[in-house]
DNA sequence: TTGAAAGCGATACCAC
DNA sequence: GTGGTATCGCTTTCAA
């Protein structure tokens, strides 16, 4: 088995403290004896075993605090399941998580929940935020505080969290381009649907989704102007009945944000379903039944589950070990997700408690 | 923080000892004793610390082996780098990985390093292996010696192993008759293309492709007998020379085996690249390039490094803390991948070495 | 500057 | 049946 600090404290004569101060820098050791220790761990490759380094340093009360916001929304639905897995799993580990849910976007809500996480005396925070002033400055201070914080689903550019873990929107949209190139090889029109004109997420996926077709000159798209529908499947539906009728040679719509039961609804009704090509953001309930129904042809997907999961991870690590993410953006997987490939990481049962599969 | 033994041996008035063994059923202890502290714990909620459990219960010679056959295909080399990344981190957990990559498929050498393992003392293995009897047998046997087995990449059904992880080749043979359908609205002539005839991975995907489409009858696909080019490029590029001269009109080609780069070439040759569509599996690097090229439509991909990676863990799981995998089949996402939503797991620097990135 | 020892949580062995 | 104690590997006092 590996190396441990004892067989190294024998080799070199002294006792396990002074190993241990030596490798770790910690000072109050001689030169010549912290070389020598230094040299022969080196040589037998000893790396201190994690195990009794956790069991040593994971104090009493071992305390992350997560926070969602728009909880009622299918996905962060699979983003609290994956944090449910991972509160199961490090509380095993002696690491309680603190998870509140917030409903909608409230930033004084959200401002709230911190408060009382941190008064709970929380570690460290991983946070699906909106961008707001507040909030960054929020995040800014809990650094001060020593308090890592997680971004995660949605980004506070600029704040001192710790990193960020989510969908690179941007090229979601050029994924969704791609495939609507293959899609339509003959060209056509497409409508492109955004949400909320505000939403940095939505309109990044909308420009990666713009910017790309604009290049692939190949394929013979003519972008028609995007419409924002707010979310809204009762906009959507709208929206999409009036550019049928201005363009009755439409061949496909892109929907950036919510919305895409409108539109199917819509085309269903109409008889479109499976001449117009439909493109969609996020796997979850709705959108599986979607594309088993031949509505959607495609979904991507942001992997909700692991942004959930692994977010109360990366904190723990980072107290734990002082490991900081390899980067600052970690981008989850672009999933792209048809009939064939699809499967829920969680189901709602009855009593709509989340089970995982 | 967590309820711990000690409290609960306070609460009830016994020692630690005592808890444990009661609430271990390890016997030998007063029955009455044993379900007051079994009830205490269950109102607690008490679950025992896995780190505390995990530093007493590792052996002083934790060996885990590995066994990688057809070594030299970057597919492999992926695996590979998984399990070096597993490799490193159980390290810090104090246990050693023994890993040996055999190249080709060479049953005797398979068997060789099994019993070198073995002698080795390793407590559980991981195996890429082909399902020959030979094979099934040793597994077998090593279940008898109580060495769980974990196969990865392919499975060896029937053995007593503990469970296999790797693509669901049937599921992913039907995901690519699905994006076909897509890639070709109008329907038109689609050429299968198998490798050896009797590797059950590529059958399976070629079955799944095949029934698939002959249900998807909206499609107005039609199936030229599937051709095997025994993994070969330079017999996937005579076979799409000539299917190409025969059927002028050929639509789309399906690779579900090695030979994708031969395809590709004749492809490019003739000038058809762009109107023929052609689907493959695995993300590796010249898959990457040919994605980029536009040669390749699609590449399902099984994510290689995620089987190296986890089947390490699995065994480790097993042997610590008896938790065997929730199915004996953990089929790993089946990822369809553009040239929008690739990138390498892993990237070979210019010595061949693999970087994790 | 250094060593000895306590302790993290759980398990196992050995007395009683 | 039961309690005490040593042990896993590491960190952290506390004395010296």
């Amino acid at each position: 088995m590996a190396v441990t600090a004892q067989q190294i404290a024998e080799l070199t004569g002294v006792s396990r403290g002074t190993v241990d101060r030596a490798l770790h820098n910690r000072g109050r050791v001689n030169p010549d004896v912290a070389a020598r220790i230094r040299q022969v761990a080196a040589e037998l490759g000893y790396r201190p075993n994690q195990i009794g380094q956790a069991l040593v340093k994971t104090p009493r009360d071992f305390r992350i605090g997560v926070i969602l916001q728009s909880a009622e929304t299918p996905t962060m639905q699979i983003v609290s399941a994956g944090v449910h897995r991972a509160a199961d799993e490090l509380r095993a580990s002696g690491v309680e998580l603190l998870l509140r849910e917030i409903r909608r976007l409230d930033t004084e809500l959200v401002l709230e929940a911190i408060e009382e996480l941190v008064g709970q005396g929380i570690q460290g925070l991983a946070i699906a935020p909106s961008a707001e002033t507040e909030i960054r400055h929020c995040i800014d201070d809990l650094y001060e505080q020593n308090i890592p914080v997680v971004t995660l689903n949605s980004d506070v550019p600029g704040s001192k969290r710790l990193c960020f873990i989510g969908m690179d929107s941007y090229r979601g949209g050029q994924t969704a381009a791609g495939l609507m190139c293959q899609l339509l090889p003959d060209g056509g029109k497409v409508l492109p649907l955004a949400g909320h004109l505000n939403n940095t997420a939505h309109n990044n996926r909308l420009n990666g989704f713009l910017d790309t077709l604009r290049q692939e000159t190949a394929y013979h798209i003519t972008l028609l102007p995007f419409q924002p529908c707010f979310d809204r499947d009762d906009y959507a539906y709208e929206i999409t009945q009036h550019t049928i009728q201005a363009e009755p040679d439409l061949a496909g719509i892109y929907v950036a944000s919510n919305g895409q039961q409108g539109v199917c609804q819509a085309l269903d009704e109409l008889g479109l379903k499976r001449r117009i090509k439909v493109i969609a953001f996020d796997l979850n309930a709705p959108n599986l039944a979607l594309l088993q129904a031949d509505s959607l042809s495609f979904v991507l997907d942001q992997e909700a589950f692991e942004q959930g999961y692994r977010s109360p991870y990366l904190l723990y690590e980072y107290l734990m070990h002082k490991k900081k993410p390899a980067h600052p953006l970690i981008y989850t997987d672009i999933a792209i997700r048809t009939k064939y490939n699809s499967t829920l990481a969680v189901s709602a049962d009855a009593d709509g408690h989340m089970q995982q599969t």
